[in-house]
DNA sequence: TCAAAAGTGTTGAGAGTACACCCATGA
DNA sequence: TCATGGGTGTACTCTCAACACTTTTGA
């Protein structure tokens, strides 16, 4: 199916297929060369960017719906997803500018049509492992690429106060939950780690009492093997322990 | 404007009022005699109860949709209200269910009506105080009370599982929230509030630990007076210092 | 006068924080 | 050999939990 065909079906039929006025967008969060990024969207008919979202089939959960959002602009399956808030704003709609959105060469949409309702957004976050993902485009955009968290570019609609509460809600998860796994590759260092709680929490920490904390909550399993290539003392290498990783998940992080 | 031409008002004109397929429930919370209460519904046409809860109208957001449905229950403004999950699995809508539930009279509705669609539903919680509050009907209901959290009745759909997630969350919220303020009548002794703490966690708590880490908050002023009548030393009375309590509401909890 | 429940204080364990010392590595 | 950054240990502080003693009240 071309771009333009997958276009014209959603203009056409999406009003039968998808759950009206109802909307999700997904805060991906990677982690790469230090630095927490988030995936990013530009519309061909705009010049600011936005979320990756989508609709919700009838026979969808938002959670399901959510899967395929992902899915479809990173390919990666099973993914760290958690649903965060859900977005009301009266002024978060446009059907004025989604008239102009969701126009594409012949096809035209008028304020009758499902697009340009009001829409209600169920934001979720997502983590993932920046090194596996190779972003995908879809019928509406032209570009699709990684943000530096401090380089946002401007985003439509409310799209930014999304992504703040996003980050709000991982910084408070952060505390309750094991979250490095998705984000972090198989292998990694202390350092490393680390930098990404820093990064997220947006503070420095201290790196010995961070050690320790980390240590203590037994997700972690040291490997035998150093990196290597450092202009100073080798650090380890460690991956995690899935299984107590999972538990975790499960049951919250707590000392042993 | 009688139940009738409300309900029929309901069934007719709901399709352009509200947004489809998405509706709220809220579950209430009030506090009585050391008592955690829910505040239920029994709808005519069923033998179980159900949560209060609405539909959003075009010009509404969430917030203030949840707000109207708890005013029209409780007769409150002003409440303490949060919306903490949205809820979206497939066999919480029963479409048969909702054909015979959305009957009366000589009314009736098919399949393809607004009503027997697929719901997904925004969950709130409030916090009210219970002796303000004289429960109300609506056009589908034929009574409205509370229950005590030990003692909930069988409950439609999903509302058990919205309820229970409603706990969870009111439960982590303790910790950096004040909470007490809407729960409790305005004069109040400290093994009271306690009570309140205790049967929301489900666990009791030390008398003298618990006293001190809520005074340390700062959100509480303490009376001249104490509670008379009572066979044993006369507690103080407390109310709750607005102002402090506001900044505790916005900043999160911390000792100073 | 006594049981019941409230007011207040102390102590110890554990978590978190701050900081020091030594070690390994490539330039 | 030296700057850089990693590995490990210690001491101090603060919070929280456990617990004891005294005070007030109506029965």
């Amino acid at each position: 199916m071309t771009e333009y065909e997958k276009f014209k079906q959603l203009i056409d039929k999406g009003s039968s297929l998808y759950i009206p006025q109802l909307s999700l967008d997904c805060v991906i969060f990677g982690f790469h060369q230090n630095q927490l990024k988030v995936l990013l969207l530009k519309m061909r008919t705009r010049h600011d960017w936005a979320l990756p979202g989508g609709f919700i089939h009838q026979d969808e959960t938002l959670e399901v719906a959510a899967a395929r959002v992902l899915k479809e602009r990173t390919g990666l399956d099973n993914i760290f997803l958690r649903q965060f808030h859900t977005f009301s704003a009266l002024e978060r709609s446009n059907p004025q500018q989604a008239m102009k959105d969701f126009a594409m060469e012949d096809l035209r949409i008028d304020q009758h049509h499902w697009l340009a309702q009001r829409f209600i957004s169920v934001g979720f976050y997502a983590l993932v492992d920046f090194t596996r993902v190779t972003p995908q485009l879809d019928e509406l955009s032209e570009i699709c690429t990684w943000y530096d968290l401090d380089s946002i570019p401007p985003l439509m609609l409310d799209h930014r106060q999304i992504l703040d509460k996003a980050l709000e809600t991982l910084r408070v998860q952060l505390n309750y939950q094991p979250i490095g796994m998705s984000l972090m590759p198989e292998l990694f260092t202390m350092p490393e780690l680390q930098k990404l709680y820093e990064t997220i929490l947006g503070t420095p920490l201290d790196r010995r009492n961070f050690q320790r904390k980390i240590l203590g909550y037994h997700i972690l399993r040291r490997r035998e093997e150093r990196r290597t290539g450092v202009a100073h003392k080798a650090p380890y290498l460690y991956s995690f322990d899935i299984k107590r990783y999972q538990e975790a998940l499960q049951e919250g992080l707590h000392k042993w």
